[in-house]
Order: structure tokens, then C-alpha cells, then sequence
DNA sequence: AAATAAATCTATAGATCTATAGAAAAAATA
DNA sequence: TATTTTTTCTATAGATCTATAGATTTATTT
């Protein structure tokens, strides 16, 4: 069991442990996502992992923190990813293709942990998610930057809540994530573009625009 | 608790018997919503109700066939709601904002049975889902043809994958359906509004149109 | 190779939680 | 009012499941 010493290791620890964590990380995130975080037991966790149960506890002080990792681990990835889209310099088009291939390549890549923070991170007591909510809101504030700059280059509406879209983008694109996870048919290129297109001119005819 | 004779009764009970059952599946409904369907107990179930723990067995066989019963009972009236709108003779538009100010209005008045359906069912066996897919399918295929009039009115593109569409329609309803029981604050009739806007109209200005 | 540290195991206490059985109370019917 | 039916209660068997303690094995360092 990780005492004083090894605590740091869940910071900066060896490679070896590091390793093992985040093979933690992952077995839990798949168990949590195909159960549901009361659903999943910690049997099942270990069994993923080819450990006993009573071994988890190395790496998890309790199965609630467990479940806070997940969805720290699912997202941080995610939010790292938004960052460096919207760094670099590319036209809004671009970079809004970009946020959608983003987000449901993350789950086509079976990233349960992203599905996990998702639907799950509301079991979390509040005082496990000031984390969470502190990624959330930069994710969506980044989001947000980038429907801005589509406004100012004059390629979207300027009435537009950027607040209100932003959310939406995010709704569209975690119930189509949720499927291309379910139904590995379902072709994630067309899903994109699809999504894309739908978000970026709707569904009304040309000649009755507003 | 119920006998063969009782058994009838689930389907043609005492008004009585109908009555508090109803009770009995909202109670699980706003539970199974809380905690979700592993994370809420009979006990939970039974103290909303202020009954004991093992009455509630008089109610339900097991806690499996609460959680299907609010399932179905959830997406019932919702269902039930989309023939009358399609039913009636109305312009596209009209039937389009109806949709959204069905789906919206039924989380905004706490329908934890919606929430249920959306998040918990897939707990359930597929056995126990039968129905509850039937019902899916049925909404979908509402929702698909009201887009499909909206073609044939020449108001939405000729080029529209509806059932993309519809499933879409869907996800951003529920997204913003579980925003409306979560926080008060957000009025009901300006989510109606920009739903369907966004839905309709996307977000590239018109100058900019493909 | 001996000593130390890391990783895993076994076994279990203690706390649930579901579902059932049978008694008791309340309501309806004869 | 007596009888039957419906509804609820109490108590509990039996099955989990989390988390911990201490022993044991494996790996690393001196």
C-alpha cells in the first residue's frame, strides 16, 4: 500500500507504477462505462486488470476516487486536445471541423473514460469535481473563442449565443459519440461531416431562409 | 401481495391499486433519476412513497421491473404526445416547434421518467427492453416523417438524411432537456426557441451559405 | 547475497441491499 | 357485523460489496 512515501508516486512516481495507474485508470473506466459506477464493482475492475480485488486499493484509495481519476483522465486528454486546435492559426471552418472530428474520434477510439466523465461525474459529491467543472468551463470557453472568431471573420451569424451553441455542439456531438460507441457499423467520417454540416447551415432549404 | 387473481390488475386494477402504483412508479422514476437505477434502493423508493422497504414489493416484482415500468411509462405519454402533433394538419414549422416544446416542456415539469428512459435503460436486459425499443423506434419514425413533410413542403433541403436528422433532434433535446431540471434559472420558452433556431437555421450567415 | 522496498495475495469484518415469508392492520364485501 | 380481500408491516435469510490488515511474493538497492 502506498504510504508517505509513494503518495508523491501518484504525482511523480516511477514509470513502472505510473504505468500500472493509468492501466488502472483505464480498466475502471471500462468497467464504469458499461455498468455505471454503482453498477461496476471493484471485482470487476481488478478482474480487468488480472489482479485480486483487495489489490485495486494500491492504486485507488477508494472506489469513489477512482471514478474521480476516470473523469479527470477522460477529459484532461480532451481538453488538451481543444487547446492545440485552437492555437494554431486556420480559419474558423477548419478549426470547427476539427472540434468535431475531435470529440467523436475520441469515442470511436472506444476512450470510455471521456463516456465516463460524461455520464457519471453527477455521482461525484461536489467536493471530487472542482476539478472536473474547472476543465469543463475552459473547454467550453474555448469553444466558445472559436464560435467568436467564426462571428468576426463574418462567416457566422452575429446574433448568435455563442454560450447557448457551444452547448449544443457539445449535446449533438456526445449523442452521436455515445453511438458511434455502440454500433461499430456506423461510419465516423460520415458522422462528422454530417454533424458539421448540420450545425454549421441547419436543415432549412436555401430559398427560405429567414 | 399479488396473486394471479392481482396479476390482472396490473393491467385493469381498482382505480385504487391504479392510482398508488402510478405513485409507485413516480417515486421510483424521481429516484432511479437521482442516484441512478444501481445507485437508488428499494429504501429510497419506499421512504418517498412512506411505506416500508418490503411493502414496496406489493408494487413491483423486482426492482429490474421498476426501473422497466418507469421506462415505459416515461416514454408512453412522450410518444403518445408526438401522434397528436403529427396527427393534426399543420405546416411544417408549426409541427417542428411543437416537437421541441413537446420534448422540452416534458423535462422543464421534472419528468424524471424521461430522464430515466434516456439514461438508465440500456441497465435493463434486452429481454425487458422489447417494448421500450418499439416505443423508440415509433417516436423516430414520427419525428422522421414530420421531416420528411418539411421536404415534400420544400421548407428543409431536399438533400436531408432524416433519420441523421432525427437522431440529432433527439440528442439535443435531451442535452438541453437535462439542463432544464438541473437549473431553474433557465427559461423553458427561450430554449424552445433557440433549439429549434439552431436546428433550423444553423449557424453560418447568410452571406455564407454553401 | 542480504536488506529494503514495492506489489500482490488471502481472508475477513462490517455494512449494505434485495427479496421473501408470515403476521397484522385496513378496507371492502356479503 | 362477520367474512373476505387488499394493503402494509416486521423480521430476516442470503447475497452482495467495499475496504482493511497482515502475510507473501517479487523487484530493487546496497
Amino acid at each position: 500500500m502506498p504510504d508517505t512515501a509513494s503518495k508523491l508516486k501518484l504525482v511523480s512516481g516511477t514509470d513502472k507504477y505510473l504505468r500500472k495507474k493509468v492501466r488502472a485508470i483505464e480498466a475502471a473506466a471500462r468497467a464504469f462505462a458499461d455498468k455505471g459506477f454503482h453498477g461496476a464493482t471493484t471485482l470487476d475492475i481488478a478482474t480487468e486488470m488480472g489482479i485480486q480485488q483487495g489489490s485495486l486499493y494500491y492504486y485507488f484509495k477508494s472506489k469513489e476516487q477512482a471514478l474521480q481519476e476516470v473523469c479527470e483522465y477522460g477529459f484532461e486528454n480532451y481538453v488538451t486536445h481543444m487547446q492545440k486546435i485552437c492555437n494554431k492559426q486556420q480559419a474558423f471552418e477548419v478549426k470547427m471541423l476539427a472540434v468535431v472530428t475531435s470529440h467523436l474520434s475520441n469515442y470511436r477510439s472506444k476512450h470510455s473514460a471521456m463516456k465516463v466523465h460524461n455520464d457519471q461525474r453527477l455521482y461525484l459529491p461536489v467536493e471530487r469535481r472542482v476539478r472536473i467543472k474547472k476543465l469543463g468551463s475552459e473547454y467550453r470557453e474555448l469553444l466558445e473563442s472559436v464560435l467568436q472568431q467564426g462571428i468576426e471573420e463574418r462567416q457566422l451569424r452575429a446574433d448568435l449565443d455563442t454560450h447557448f451553441v457551444a452547448y449544443s455542439i457539445i449535446g449533438i456531438c456526445n449523442s452521436w459519440g455515445a453511438n458511434l460507441m455502440r454500433d461499430d457499423e456506423l461510419d465516423l467520417f460520415e458522422t462528422i461531416e454530417q454533424c458539421s454540416d448540420l450545425i454549421l447551415y441547419g436543415t432549412v432549404a436555401s430559398g427560405n431562409r429567414q
